[in-house]
DNA sequence: CTGAAAGCGCTTACAG
DNA sequence: CTGAAAGCGCTTACAG
């Protein structure tokens, strides 16, 4: 015999109350009886009950969902991210459902028709890296979604969005470097195509010219992924300049690792003969020898950030908001990599 | 004005065909002239109608969402297995909801009560470190809810597991530093009240008795979360006993970064003075020099199994299979920190 | 304070 | 091949 999920209809027939009447008990409703309301509960749990929550969803067209779409949940930034968003929306009576584009502009677009199926209240996005366009989002928006965007955020168009200033930190970073004595300052970074990258080459660029330092071609790299094979081949490449640096700004602590590693290797003291300074405080930059300076990118108050502005966004009745660009303040972290120099 | 979403009933108006036609043509039912077909999808399109999917599983009352409970998707480890679990979801055509328990067990038995409201067709459950008892999980099988555990799996509840050899691969890994010569082996391991990482003890055991080695205590270190700096603390406790170590097998990765990093600094030399296995394959593994041995625990393809398994349940009409145990082999991946040894 | 009734948008068994 | 109708389990405006 296969059990039957309970209704509030035999919570009705039990009770000898109308459906109404058990509906609003159980909602806790101020126009019924707090005696009836005890009667409600009681029986409700003495017979398991548990609200069907699709029927109501469906019944108020509104549901408690909430999609994230990520390039990749197994890269630790966007854990961290979801992380902090499911945090907030749990608290908040949300679910989280995820999507990983895996980088493919075809999935992304695919997730994005998905989502219109009125299963989610709201939507968050991390833009992959081969996304190029923006008609998708922009239905999504024409059907009213509530969108929230992180990190690698579109141009161009209006909406919410929870960044950092990648500029603004990676100058900071760079001046650090120049104020530790460095002159030869290196960068290591990523696709130029993607703008938070640029934005920290950018800042790098930035911080050279407002100290008169020289932005020398030859001792800057790009990579496609900043993947730690792809910083030691970077890193030997700047090894090979005649012009060898006495600094280095990267734009993820993986290459910054690499960096650290094949300096080392090659008989250099790591901060006095070359000073290292990575992006994004990953675990590792405790770990590495000498620990690895970074900017911490506040990934986990990002997600609980980007969660927040979206169930502002759900919840509110008056629409008078049309969108916001929240800028989270970033922290450079001084550890040895970058901390002694300047007393040699 | 406020766009309406366009539902059957416009379409059934537009076309002057039933609702119940439109239904089935765009479900591509076999009973429906093509003509009719095309028409009825055409007609959609260009009144960009999507099924109101909410309403779809309710009336099917069944649902595409798969619910997860990990401790925490910020872990490395979590991250990888719900990669899996999402990636096979999503071919399969189901999304995956993300919950995290944070270790509590109170959080956990919320969340599984949570999930008893029909929005999930099935859940993936990684239990907490504070888990006791498994009446929740109880509860949910009593529903009938298709269940399927990975990686920290109840004891004595009878479900679907997807789990690795903990013994016998931390055996190997034991054997492994045997056969390179190392006597005096020493243990970093997590709290014992998790079935995991007691299993990976006793492999460690059950090879040193194979080889009739002393298990000595002093070399034997628990730690209450296998953390990094846990890891520190326990590889100075290592080096201050009488009997140095000459092989060290590490229940995880961060742990057996600190051994390296803590014997190094006292003059050790890795691996020749003393080896060192660490669990899980971390990115770090290959980062750390020498780079770390480690066995490579199939986190994606846990998640893959986990699916798989769970997705299967789902629309196992026959119901035949009670539960299974899937097992998944493990690989012990030498590198530098455990592989020159025997040659000196 | 409680009840009767309509209806959300879909699917499906039944009829023709 | 197509249609009419019932109904999934809830919520809520209305009535009393």
């Amino acid at each position: 015999m296969i059990k039957r999920r309970i209704t509030l209809k035999d919570l009705s027939k039990e009770l000898d109350l109308a459906v109404s009447t058990i509906s609003r008990a159980l909602d806790d409703h101020p126009g019924i009886s707090p005696e009836t309301k005890e009667r409600v509960k009681l029986k409700a749990d003495e017979l398991g009950f548990t609200r069907n929550s699709i029927a109501s969803s469906f019944r108020k067209s509104k549901t408690l969902t909430i999609g994230v779409i990520a390039p990749q949940i197994d890269i630790h930034f966007h854990s961290l991210v979801i992380s902090g968003i499911e945090e907030y929306a749990y608290k908040a009576g949300y679910n989280v459902t995820i999507f990983q584009s895996r980088n493919s502009f075809k999935r992304e677009k695919k997730i994005t028709e998905t989502l219109q199926n009125n299963m989610f209240a709201g939507v968050i996005i991390c833009q992959g890296a081969e996304t190029r366009g923006i008609d998708h989002f922009k239905k999504l928006k024409k059907m009213k979604m509530p969108l929230v965007f992180y990190d690698r955020v579109p141009t161009g168009f209006e909406a919410n969005k929870v960044i950092i200033n990648d500029f603004e930190s990676s100058l900071r970073a760079t001046e650090h470097l120049i104020e530790k004595g460095c002159k030869n300052i290196a960068h290591i970074g990523g696709p130029q195509t993607t703008g938070i990258f640029k934005s920290r080459y950018e800042g790098f660029r930035k911080a050279l010219e407002n100290h008169h330092l020289e932005v020398s071609s030859s001792l800057i790299h790009f990579t496609k992924g900043l993947t730690y094979d792809e910083g030691l081949s970077a890193a030997k490449e700047l090894l090979s300049q005649p012009v060898k640096p006495d600094g280095i700004f990267c734009s993820n602590d993986y290459t910054a690792v690499s960096a650290i590693q094949v300096f080392q290797k090659n008989g250099f003291k790591v901060p006095d003969q070359v000073a290292v300074v990575g992006f994004s405080n990953y675990p590792i930059s405790k770990i590495i020898e000498p620990n690895l300076s970074s900017v911490n990118d506040r990934a986990f108050e990002m997600g609980q950030a980007a969660a927040k502005l979206l169930i502002r966004q759900i919840e509110d009745e008056e629409d008078v908001i049309e969108s916001e660009i929240v800028t989270l303040k970033t922290e450079l972290i001084i550890r040895e990599s970058s901390s002694t120099r300047n007393m040699h």
